[in-house]
DNA sequence: GACAAAATAGGACAATTGACCTATTTCTTG
DNA sequence: CAAGAAATAGGTCAATTGTCCTATTTTGTC
């Protein structure tokens, strides 16, 4: 079939645009790692920015099923960015490995002056605008917005310094302080 | 000078490792911004990670004189931890269009599973026992290892996000409320 | 079962890369 | 000033890369 060798690339070239970076990895990276040759490769991708925007399309898709998965599981807002928080500690390994998928992949595209920037960016965005609604529902309004970006941020720099470190320990206790914060700002809210 | 060729190869690689990315760089990009050929290039550094350990090296170096003038511009250690909380603005354009230099290229190393990753990593480690230090004057004994990593890690986060996009506002408020919580600290200290 | 379309394989290509080599030229030093 | 060392230039090389092309096989449809 068609698509599942489409796909079958698209998540092989996912894993490893994560754990080499998307210009380390080649296309004969990726089509023996599928196991396919380069003719079948280049018959689904005509060029290496297709497979990039192709991978960036999978990890929308799959964040939003993520993001929509911990929308039904908790009914707390508070619960859900805890969730999100949490993924830190679930992912560890991964993250102390290779850094933080989302973050990674922007700053190298940055770096390279690459078209699809703003598309990896736009991964970024789908997290702001779910933790920015999780905010709202508690009642923080306006301020809604900034908060969804601070805690981003934070688990940002936090997967950072975990893999440039390979330090578990950090990782645990800044995602105990990320808790402990969001906790605050909903008793500050409460006064 | 053999030590002046030396020194431009060595800024210039600096300046296009962060611009671009260490695997993005090459040879002939260096020698060309310098103006010198291949094989003078050649001549001074054998092999691509020489550049890499001189670049590393040159960053180590500056950085260590750059905290040195932070310790005898401000008596206060407060105030000195407020020096490098403010790098984020004063850096802010290029960190918006480039990432933090540390980070990014922690992060590249990482990736590429290059033996030098240990050692960018020791950039981040000049930061960390500066800041360490500070916390130590100000009386924070065995906590102040952890609140260096913690202020280390939000300044990372931020640079990561003002970078993907390319978000002035975001970075000063960010910067606003990392001395903010500096000054909670110190006030939680004083009970 | 015939036949067009899709899928797959594998070769070929120019361009780029890191690395190496051999000549010159420049500089230093006795 | 002479001689050796350092610096510079530029060519060469094998390997890799992204891209493209043409065959062959498989699949789906009437």
């Amino acid at each position: 079939m068609a698509t599942a060798t489409r796909d079958r690339i698209l998540e092989t070239a996912d894993l490893l645009f994560y754990q080499q970076g998307f210009e380390a990895t080649s296309f004969a990276d990726i089509a023996s790692a599928v196991g396919i040759s380069r003719g079948n490769f280049y018959h689904h991708f005509k060029t290496k920015d297709d497979i990039l925007d192709g991978v960036i399309n999978r990890r929308l898709a799959n964040t939003e099923q993520m993001l929509d998965r911990w929308e039904i599981e908790g009914d707390d807002p508070a619960d859900r960015i805890r969730s999100f928080i949490h993924i830190l500690i679930f992912n560890g390994e991964k993250i102390r490995k290779f850094g933080c998928p989302v973050g990674t992949l922007s700053s190298e595209l940055a770096k390279l002056n690459h078209a699809a920037q703003p598309n990896a960016a736009s991964l970024f965005t789908l997290f702001r605008n779910w933790l920015r609604r999780q905010f709202e529902r508690l009642g923080f309004a306006d301020k809604s917005d900034e908060l969804a970006m601070h805690i981003l941020g934070r688990s940002q720099g936090v997967a950072t310094l975990a893999n440039a470190f390979n330090d578990d320990a950090f990782l645990r206790r800044e995602v105990d302080l990320m808790c402990a914060w969001l906790d605050d700002q909903i008793r500050l809210l409460r006064h």
